[in-house]
Parts: structure tokens; sequence; C-alpha cells
RNA sequence: GGGUCGGUGCCCGAGUGGUUAAUGGGGGCGGACUGUAAAUCCGCUGGCUCUGCCUACGUUGGUUCAAAUCCAACCCGGCCCA
């Protein structure tokens, strides 16, 4: 190691999987540090892309490290160049999917899109919002499909051109799925070529992603090449691993913790997190230094739920969440707040039980609500009720009781 | 386009005319235990203001007192051939 390459600084490596180019230290276009430096002393910052396909309609935990490393960079003075695949969204990424994805409507997509910048902060002071949407200069929005829209079949043939099946087939999806015998169509092999001329169209110095992307973004740094552009750096984080500690944070797998839910599911969901992962989250989620953490499994669960409940909700809520989880769980409801409210307003009294869980949407359905009350799990103000039957006469028995559903879920009824 | 095999509940997978909301496993949820973890044990796992009533085995029709099970057409997928 020549003593004169630009070190990594801490923001940057904290939680990085892979970085590529890394090699050639002679080069200062292979080391992404020297090249961050000089961007700035130039006053020509970098250009760091995230895309992000619309296809569900709320962010989790599991993306937001890439908004936190992207923020990093918008922090170090930055442009984060934020691509929304309106466009891409309808073919669907075949990335770690075993099928064919369902396609979408142009109008999910939007609505989707509109519900992922509000969840990002937009509008919001960069001291409360995961990225900065008001410092000048330091972010772009992009939609894929102005690009996309028009784009006429000899420029597509000529990026078709620029790939062969047998790399396509080399990537692991593709491969897993063709020769277990599933279905591949052939526009999902279009996705990556259309990611990468993503980075090409909006010139990207460095393009973020989960490790799966690691195809995708390659395919980029190969298309800018071909368009006569420095290829940009990829900057890999890892797939967080979700609350069940073995498959990814997912929503299909419902192992997901919401970037905007409430302080008390957000830190009751992640203080019974398997230890496995409690260090993991602790890299990627927040900021707490890793050689000062506690040595008690028990105490890190707690210390990790309360800093990423913080980073969300800042250290009032999160206290009171930890604080009010402790106490509703031990079975004593004399918690002060943070409980998520539920209006009763609507209700038509008297109600039985059950109808009450499926009424206010706490249960699925009303024959979820009876299994539910029948099972045992479910108590208000402590006290376990069993007969899904069971009527409640007035709104006033239930104003300002705590109903608990299972070890985690926590309603105050309010007008 | 031809041949062939197949499409069952969240997933895998039994079931080839009749106590069938459909065996079993996985996953999920709930309970006990525990560290609110893991492991283990037990229960639940279509919908409906439910002692009952609906809707379900790719789709649509047909045969039958009766169909996931038989027939036809269609849709979708795998493999082989072109």
């Amino acid at each position: 190691m020549p003593e004169e390459q630009t070190p990594f600084p801490s923001w940057l490596t904290r939680g990085m999987a892979d970085l590529f180019p890394c090699g050639d230290v002679d080069n200062s276009d292979q080391n992404l540090a020297a090249r961050l430096d000089a961007g700035l002393k130039l006053k020509k910052p970098l250009r760091i892309k995230l895309g992000i396909d619309p296809t569900s309609s709320s962010i989790h935990l599991g993306h937001s490290i890439l908004f936190r490393k992207l923020r990093a960079f918008q922090d170090a003075g930055h442009t984060a160049v934020l691509i929304i695949g309106d466009f891409t969204a309808q073919i669907g990424d075949p990335t770690g999917k075993s099928i064919t994805r369902v396609q979408l409507t142009s109008e999910e997509v939007e609505q989707n899109s509109e519900t992922y910048l509000n969840q990002l902060g937009l509008g919001k002071p960069p001291g409360k919002a995961v990225l900065d949407f008001e410092t000048p200069g330091l972010l772009e929005i992009h939609r894929n499909s102005e690009w996309f829209k028009g784009l006429d079949l000899s420029t597509v043939i000529e990026l078709l051109g620029k790939s062969t099946v047998g790399q396509m087939l080399a990537k692991e999806d593709f491969a897993k799925r063709y020769s277990s015998g599933t279905a591949i169509s052939l526009h999902e092999f279009l996705y990556p070529l259309l990611q990468g001329y993503d980075s090409v169209m909006i010139r990207a110095d460095v393009e973020l992603g989960g490790t799966d992307q690691k195809f995708n973004v390659a395919m980029g740094r190969d298309l800018q090449r071909h368009f006569k552009q420095k290829p940009q750096f990829g900057f890999l984080l890892p797939i967080l691993a979700g609350l069940d500690g073995s498959q990814k944070m997912s929503k299909s797998l419902g192992n997901t913790v919401g970037i905007d839910e409430d302080p008390i599911s957000m830190y009751s969901k992640l203080e019974k997190v398997p230890d496995n992962i409690v260090r993991s989250y602790v890299t990627l989620l927040t900021d707490l230094e890793l050689d000062k953490l506690p040595e008690n499994p028990r105490e890190l669960q707690r210390a990790m739920a309360l800093a990423v409940t913080e980073t969300r909700h800042g250290s009032e809520a999160a206290k009171s969440a930890q604080i009010s989880s402790a106490a509703l769980v031990s079975g004593r409801l004399n918690i002060q707040a943070d409980v998520p409210e539920v209006s009763i307003s609507e209700i038509t009294f008297p109600i039985k039980a059950f109808y009450l869980l499926s009424s206010l949407r706490i249960c699925v359905s009303s024959s979820d609500a009876r299994r539910k009350i029948e099972g045992g799990a479910v108590r208000i103000d402590g006290e376990k009720i069993t007969n899904p039957n069971l009527e409640f006469s007035k709104r006033t028995v239930l104003l300002g009781k705590v109903l608990q559903l299972g070890k985690k879920t926590f309603r105050r009824f309010i007008n």
C-alpha cells in the first residue's frame, strides 16, 4: 500500500460490502477517495446515483441503508442523483426473483413514487429528513421515463448488442431459473441494460446499490464506456437481514420495519431481533460507535433498537417508546405516551369484540379477529378477553384504554 | 407450429366422482417457556356481526343426484422437435 493513496473516510467505508474498481492505486481514477476529494477541490462534486423502483408503496429499513449512505455523500458535499425507475418498474428487476414480476400500471407507479418521496422527507428540513432535499446542488431527482419513453428501437438494439445471452445466463438469478425450468421472459433481459443506461443518461460517477446489484451496476460501467463516458464506481452495501434474521428484509416476506412506523412498534420489533443480526443493524442503521457496544446481548438489542428508533423519531420519542414497550409487555399499564392511537368515533355501539377488531382493521378479517381472541391474544388494559362475542355497550367503556394484540401490537382508543 | 407433461390454499405438495374448506410439510400467527431471543411443546392458519351462510382446486362451458377429480374449448408454463 503506497502511502500517497488517499485514505477512505469512515463515513464512506462504514458498512461497505464492495467497491469496484479499487484495484490500481497508481491510477487516481480508480481510487474513489481521491476522486471525491478532487471533485470537491475543483468544485465539481461527484454524481452519486441511486435508482429505486417504486414497486411497493412504502420504504422499510432495508431500503434505508442505501438512502443513509446517499445522505452521507450529500453531507460530504456531493450530488445525490435519485432515479425513480417509473419506467423500469413496469418491467420489474428480475434480481432475486424466482418468478417474473407482475407488471404495474403507471398510476400505481406514480402513486408509489410520491409515497417514497414523502417518506424520504420531501418538504422537511434536512435535520428531519432522510435525504437533504433543501440544500442547493445536493439533490437531483429524475424519472427514467424521461429518457425511456421516447427511446427508439435502434437504440434498444444497440443496447441489446452490448450483452450476450451467455452473460445474462451467467447471472445467478437467471441461471437458477433457467436450470430449474422456470419461465424467463425476454423483456427481463432488458432490465440490467436499462438500469445501466440510466447511468449513461445522468453521467453517474458512483452508483449505490445492494450487493445483489453488482451485475446491473457493472452493466452501467460497460455502457458508459461504450458511450465514451468515464465508468462509474460501484459502491455496494449489504442486503439487510429481515426481522427473522435469516432472509433479506422484504415486504413479501413480512419481516420488515417500515421507515415511518410509530416509535413503539418500531422499537418493540427491533428489540426482539435475533442476536446474529443485531450488530449488522447497528452498523448499517445507526451511527453508534462499534467498539463501544454493550457485551450483554440483551443490552445490545436494546441499545440497537433505541438508536434506530432515534434516527427516525428523535431521542425523546425513542426513549419513551422504550419505557412504554417495557411497561406494556410486563403488564403494567401506566404507559404515558406514544402508544399508537386509534379512533373509535366511527364505531357504532354496542359492538362485539371481534367486530371491533376487524372494523378498526387491527385484524385483517372478522374471522381472523375471532381466532385471535379465542387464541388468547387479545387484552384490554391488561385483561385478557377470550369471548369474541363479548359486547362493549358504549364508547366510554373503551375510551382511553389500551388494546394489546399479541406481544407487539398496541392501540389506545381515542375519540 | 407439432409432440408430451403439468397448473390445488402464502409456498411446496397429496388427493383421480360422494362426511371436503380439501391429508402432509414449510412458513406465518397466537399461547406456554425464555433474555420480549434461540430451541422445545401446544393451538390456529378462506370469507361473513358465525349455533348458520357464502366462495374456493388455471378460465369458461358440459356430463352427473353429486366434480379438484370425467368431457370440451381456451389461457399459462416446463421439456423434446421445428
